[in-house]
RNA sequence: GUCCCCAUCGUCUAGAGGCCUAGGACACCAGGUUUUCAUCCUGGUAACACCGGUUCGAAUCCGGUUGGGGACGCCA
């Protein structure tokens, strides 16, 4: 596995990872780590840890030690001096920018090709087959001598990839037999699309592995959506752990086409969020997707969010479902379901009933669930109807949805004057 | 522009010539259970991009078309 620390780990970053994890270790090889850090300007500290804390988070455990690239530069250059020596590369003025000369590979001048464990057969023209750059002219090594380079050092017997990296493959190759070393094989993955069939970006929700950590998802619910997206077992099998997972991860079970990264497949209660992330996070959580909507404002209380918090805390499951399943404690000017209003509102004799409860809900006592549910219940019986049919218009009324928490608890978080002011309304069209 | 790759329900996928009137899961829709919601149960809608060819037989093989994507740096 390697890896460039520039910054965030990426989703497709992350599903190399785990595909590269589950083939060794159902191959029962090493798996190895390397951080190319030879770009100095983006490899921070931090970004190392970045990467070393993601990997940890998601349970890629290494078998040898971390190589890091920038140690590696005597090694570069010396393979580079080789090249040069045996006529496989050569150098140049490339003009430009005045720098002086830079080596370069010199393809061996026929048709290459090479089998991909996921992709099959694939070939190029020698016409297609350009000579490349190994060191520049300021004397660094680029990005293909040195990955070359370390992989003969590292002993690397499989390359699992993304899919952008096909067409340098044949250069890698030409590299492998110039320095007279055995040709690794190579396996491209497919890229993570978007709804929009584009490729994933942040975009899109979350992209990059802290922001899944910092929503509360877990580990292991990523690892098993990300397992099988582009792979799948053969069989029915959806949830997996990471024995079975390991025990039939094989490479010629990878899909060849992209593969469309679903934000919402990703379930929070598979991920145990609302019961394992601790209440205050969770509040905070909440609070930033109301905020993100435009549905928060100074005047709600954190006593206020709490209640709502408690009540919508076991039922949303995604946090893009926050608006639109709580929207309606933070607005009064929340949308009414077309099919709830339909099914419970827009019915003959209940703009009346709607009346009735207001009028029994003003004359109560005192306003919580145990008090109005009783006072519902008493409506009913005296009309001689099934407390259902004041129940739904009541919620529809009360939240435009046709679904939700608890009626009455709902309602009592809501306080009296606003269910009042929201029975007295005329019923939406 | 040049080169390369890809193409099964909305989504993830099963499918390696007859087991396919194409299976599963998620989503969706409809019923049921639940005094309301959620949960759960039952049922349902829904796909082989298109055109040719090979074959007794094609989602599966071949060719083309269309559509999508990627690579074309002294980035990695």
């Amino acid at each position: 596995m390697r890896r460039a620390p520039t910054g965030q780990v990426h989703i497709g970053n992350l599903r190399a990872a785990i595909f590269n994890w589950l083939f060794t270790r159902h191959e029962g090889g090493e798996f190895l780590l390397r951080i190319e850090d030879t770009d100095r300007e983006r490899s921070t500290p931090e970004a190392v840890q970045t990467v070393l804390s993601a990997m940890e988070w998601l349970g890629l455990t290494t078998d040898g030690e971390t190589l890091y690239q920038s140690t590696r530069r005597e090694a570069h250059l010396a393979a580079a001096e080789q090249l040069l020596k045996s006529g496989h590369a050569y150098k140049l003025d490339k003009g430009g920018t005045g720098k002086g000369e830079a080596v370069l590979f010199k393809m061996p001048g026929t048709d290459m090709a090479f089998r991909d464990l996921i992709k099959g057969d694939l070939h190029k023209a020698a016409e297609n087959l350009q000579d490349f750059v190994i060191v520049r002219s300021d004397g660094n090594p680029v990005f293909h001598l040195a990955n070359v380079v370390d992989d003969i050092y590292m002993g690397i017997t499989h390359i699992i990839r993304g899919d952008d990296h096909v067409e340098n493959t044949y250069r890698h190759v030409a590299m492998f037999q110039a320095l007279g070393a055995p040709v690794p094989l190579y396996a491209h993955l497919p890229m993570i699309v978007n709804a929009q069939g584009k490729p994933y970006s942040k975009r899109d929700g979350a992209a990059f592995v802290g922001e899944f950590k910092e929503n509360g998802y877990e580990a292991d619910a990523l690892f098993n959506y990300l397992a099988l997206l582009g792979w799948s077992p053969g069989d029915d099998r959806e949830v997996m752990s990471r024995e079975e997972l390991t025990a039939a991860f094989t490479l010629d079970r990878v899909q060849s086409r992209a593969a469309q990264f679903d934000f919402k497949k990703v379930r929070m209660d598979e991920c145990g969020v609302p019961q394992k992330l601790p209440a205050d996070v969770y509040r905070q959580r909440f609070k930033q997707k109301l905020e993100q909507a435009g549905l928060w404002s100074a005047d709600f209380t954190e006593a206020y969010l709490n209640a709502v918090c408690e009540l919508m805390r076991e039922r949303v499951k995604n946090w893009s479902e926050v608006a639109p399943q709580a929207g309606y404690f933070f607005t009064e000017h929340y949308p009414f379901d077309e099919k709830a209003v339909h099914k419970r509102l827009a019915k003959e004799g209940v703009r009346e009933l709607l009346d009735a409860l207001r009028d029994a809900f003003a004359a109560l006592p005192s306003f919580d669930a145990t008090s109005t549910e009783a006072a519902l219940r008493a409506v009913a019986d005296v009309r001689g109807i099934n407390a259902a049919e004041l129940i739904h218009p009541l919620r529809v009324a009360a939240t435009g949805l046709a679904g939700g928490p608890s009626l009455f608890h709902l309602l009592d978080v809501l306080g009296r004057d606003r269910v009042l002011e929201r029975l007295g309304r005329p019923i939406p069209s």
